[in-house]
DNA sequence: TAAGTTAAACTACAAGCGTAGTTTACAGGG
DNA sequence: CCCTGTAAACTACGCTTGTAGTTTAACTTA
């Protein structure tokens, strides 16, 4: 499984908004946002690299860092432990609860609808 | 937040299906499905106590443990914090990536297009 | 009432995580 | 060629988690 906590998942996202990358354009993204020290940074991306999330490249003293997988497998696999943890692995009653906790809004309704629209088009094609 | 680690939700799962219950009628719940040593039971009531997940109430030599949120309280905030995390906090996009990474089938999709029907009725009713 | 049983409390310990500090090594400038 | 700055590597440390072992305290039974 693809366990990447939440700090490393900061890093992850600036990787996968852009890369490769080194820490130093990684920290220079950061910069603003948070308030690690340049250590903490490359101690999150040493240790992606040894869970294998990411591989490095040398160029001459430094590393470029590209992730070994997209943001959408990883949205994927964890939208399955979401759903398997909470949900028995069933997306409706995920919705019906949303619907349930007063989550989902008339712009969000028609948002879905028109995504199972294309949806049910799409499989009629096939 | 309600930080319930994974193995600690095993037992709040026990609890929130019947409580108040002892330790004893916890273990015999979990008998066949975990392989947990007593006190590892144990040790995880009272961290969930500690943590103010459960409230244990005595009676002779034993306590009798009821949780203080209720399985609804948790999903809800599990499916937040997961929406915020992955989607910030749009359920429509989520939507999307199921239907992208096909885990939609036609089942969940009519059940789907059901809760929001319901959930339109509601809301014009108001 | 002494001994046994057993629930609860306390202690343990390794791995993972958040967050750096310290040391090493190399590339570029004078 | 040596010094310096900086990237990388290694070390650290307290907290959480998974998973119990050990000790204490209190019922229960002979």
């Amino acid at each position: 499984m693809h366990q990447i906590s939440s700090a490393e998942k900061v890093i992850m996202d600036v990787l996968w908004h852009s890369s490769p990358a080194t820490s130093k354009q990684i920290l220079a993204t950061l910069e603003g946002e948070s308030t690690w020290h340049e250590n903490t940074v490359r101690t999150l991306l040493s240790r992606l690299t040894q869970k294998g999330m990411l591989t490095k490249e040398k160029v001459k003293r430094e590393y470029f860092y590209t992730p070994t997988i997209s943001k959408n497998e990883y949205i994927k696999d964890e939208s399955r432990s979401f759903l398997g943890r909470l949900f028995n692995g069933n997306v409706s009653p995920l919705i019906a609860n949303f619907a349930k906790q007063d989550m989902l809004s008339n712009k969000d309704i028609e948002e879905i609808e028109n995504i199972l629209e294309q949806l049910k088009k799409g499989k009629t094609d096939e």
